[in-house]
DNA sequence: TTCAATGCAAAGCTTTTGCATAAAG
DNA sequence: CTTTATGCAAAAGCTTTGCATTGAA
């Protein structure tokens, strides 16, 4: 399943399943465990998904995991991860263009808004000092 | 080995490999076949200087790979990482300063320069237009 | 109908673990 | 000596593949 073709209602569940989660990141075992499709199923879709750019594949503490790319390379957001709670946040604030600004100016680096995680103490685990592991 | 207490000839092997490769991925595969260390060893090594912060994990086109993080936690830089060429560059400038600083007043989001990645395209692949795939 | 997508189960990899042994301090 | 790190081999995980079957167009 190199290119989609066909539409199926697997897909469709999976997709539903990664737009109701805009904001996590899913380990590919969680989307098989939430989805009536086989793994394999799974695996095919989210690497087709992935080629197409539809979805993104993350490093989330040692694990890859998938997520929903609700923008195209042109959204103006970029995320931020909590090392501590595992939530995504969408920080869509126009510092992020002075960022891409500073670095393509100044490092001649041109931001990828997609794949960049800004990694760091989200407000809640900083003020309450932590909750989970 | 959770923490990290002798020094061994394995580990100073290991660490001399990705010194020399400060400015390549590797994979444990890779670092496993060049170094007189078994499988276990490398392993544990890797995430025992991931959890130092001494090598980053990253994800290099569906791989994870590793990397020397030549800095500590606490140097004043973060890493830019090229999309096309894989290579890792340390950006020292000054506005991470600034970067720090938005995200702390305006999102109270705490960032961690040690684990945060900005991916793109560097310098070189922008310009030829990119060398390998 | 036709051809792509699914599902299952097996195969392939990668990474982790248990335990006896070797090495560091 | 005491305690940690190593190595091996086995186990556990994760991802891919082959092939018959199902489902889309």
């Amino acid at each position: 399943m190199g290119e989609i073709k066909y539409n199926t209602k697997q897909r469709e569940e999976i997709l539903e399943l990664l737009k109701a989660n805009r904001d996590r990141c899913l380990t590919a075992r969680e989307i098989c465990g939430m989805v009536k499709a086989g793994e394999a199923t799974v695996f095919r879709t989210l690497s087709a998904l992935a080629k197409e750019g539809t979805v993104s594949k993350f490093l989330s503490g040692g694990t890859p995991t998938y997520q929903l790319n609700e923008c195209g390379a042109h959204h103006e957001h970029i995320h931020l991860k909590c090392s501590e709670c595992g939530k995504l946040i969408h920080s869509d604030c126009s510092f992020i263009e002075e960022l891409e600004h500073h670095f393509e100016k100044d490092h001649s680096f041109k931001v990828d808004r997609s794949k960049t995680v800004i990694y760091g103490i989200c407000s809640e685990c900083g003020r309450g000092g932590g909750q989970k592991k």
